[in-house]
RNA sequence: GGAGGGGUUCCAGAGCGGUCAAAUGGGGCGGGCUGUAAACCCGUUGACUUCGGUCUUCGAAAGUUCGAAUCUUUCCCCCUCCA
């Protein structure tokens, strides 16, 4: 099998693919171009796209060249799989917008030195907008027949649930398939990789190739990944996993990681590391809090560089071994003026930004969920006074994972 | 178009004139145990509070009543069956 391939099969991305052999043989052969399109609904990515970046990577790694797709003429329309109901569409300002900063958050993760695997960012927009609608019926859509389109499963299941669905959104898919053929065209691009959830959109784009101009092109797909809870990678209860500093700081970041679950360990060292498989099998009975230490490491290294992850471990270290405070540590600042004016926990809590209600911090209190300096605060009128600081910090904490630094200037 | 059933707090789902900020389960959060894990156990889960209470919530609006998630009217939405 190609080494891409197996790579690929090791790691766990792999899904499913079309034409499978031939594929590997073409890989063999030459240094491909392979596309896969990112969706510009919001304004940055979350940890929930990462494989598909690490299949990027990847591509790199082994001397291919990835081409990016920034969907800006798609996500005007809206991708109906797995949503079982109509997105709200977004203005043209706003998805200028998010494209730019996915753009942005994607060159965190490619290498951008080498022109033989330097990635490609594409719009699909530039070739959708100028689109002829009599033209386009008469080479494109002739290729597609509803009959089929009624049998693929985004569009199944919303007639099944008699949930409408819009002539709009019914298009999504050719557009999608257009997309691979123009980048065919324009790129040779020769693979798609994406999500299990787009394979349906994936071979449309396969076929319509096969049919417009005879060429052989493939479709890769990479699983679900879902957490050992049985949740989706990415969304947590305290917000989304971004792969963005304006969203979540490195010392987050870093945190995600090292809170995985046992279970997860191992599979996500795969996935979202570059660490060699084979040497991860040598160290998969190593402590599994080592491991994911490692994991937290890497992962963040490939977005906010090596410095700022091994800060991040630092402040681990100080915050969770050593009761101290670390450097990277989120920090609130206050004045003196605001003591002389009688700050309570409840309002000190408020201004970290640790918790929003009031009521919530007294129940937090009351179970001693609030701690100043390490102590726990069991009274809410509790008061912050000068004497709390030391060297002007004092260390603030909700529950035994959250903890900021309160900077008295 | 006709006949029924329904919209309840994050979700599922009880309540069907006062004792309802609303059972129960899930999820979340906090505590305990541990390893910043899982499992398990305990607590908690609308907001504000001078801790006495106060305010806002049961699809929307209006009404009956001392009092409504619960009754009436109109409207909106969903589901099932028959055309």
């Amino acid at each position: 099998m190609n080494k891409f391939l197996k790579e690929f099969k090791d790691r766990g991305f792999f899904y499913q693919c079309t034409g499978e052999e031939n594929l590997s043989q073409l890989l063999d052969k030459e240094k491909i171009r392979a596309y896969i399109g990112f969706d510009c609904t919001a304004e940055s990515l979350h940890v929930g796209s990462l494989l598909q970046i690490m299949c990027l990577r990847l591509l790199q790694k082994h001397g291919h060249q990835p081409i990016v797709l920034l969907g800006g003429g798609t996500t005007r329309i809206g991708d109906p799989s797995g949503k079982d109901k109509t997105r709200k569409i977004l203005s043209e300002e706003e998805i200028e917008k998010n494209i730019n900063n996915i753009e942005k958050i994607l060159k965190n993760f490619l290498d951008d030195k080498d022109p033989k695997t330097k990635p490609i960012f594409v719009n699909n927009y530039t070739w959708l907008k100028n689109l002829n609608y009599i033209s386009f019926l008469r080479d494109v859509g002739k290729h597609f027949t509803i009959n089929k389109m009624l049998s693929f499963d985004s569009v199944k299941i919303r007639l099944e649930r008699e949930q409408s669905l819009s002539y709009m959104e019914f298009n999504y898919m050719i557009l999608q398939a257009y997309d691979f053929l123009e980048l065919n065209k324009k790129e040779n691009c020769m693979l798609q990789i994406g999500g299990s959830d787009q394979w349906g959109n994936i071979v449309n784009g396969v076929d319509l190739i096969k049919r417009y101009s005879n060429n052989h092109v493939y479709g890769l797909t990479t699983p679900l990944i879902t957490l050992a809870s049985g949740a989706k990678m990415g969304k947590t209860e305290s917000g989304a996993v971004w792969l963005d500093k304006k969203f979540l700081s490195a010392y987050d970041y870093w945190q995600f990681w090292r809170n995985i679950d046992d279970r997860d360990v191992l599979k996500f060292l795969k996935i979202f590391t570059d660490i060699n498989v084979d040497e991860i099998e040598k160290i998969k009975n190593d402590n599994i809090n080592e491991l994911k230490i490692l994991l937290a490491n890497k992962a963040t290294s490939m977005l906010h560089g090596e410095d700022q992850a091994s800060k991040c471990q630092e402040t681990a270290k100080q915050t969770f071994s050593e009761n101290s405070l670390g450097d990277n540590l989120p920090t609130i600042q206050i004045n003196k003026q605001m003591l002389d004016d009688k700050m309570s926990i409840l309002d000190l809590v408020i201004l970290s930004k640790l918790e929003s209600s009031k009521s919530e911090i007294r129940r937090l209190i009351k179970g001693n969920g609030i701690k100043v300096n390490s102590q726990a605060i069991s009274d809410e009128k509790f008061l912050i006074t000068e004497d709390l600081f030391k060297d002007s910090l004092i260390k603030l904490s909700l529950g035994k994972k959250k903890h900021i630094k309160v900077e008295l200037i």
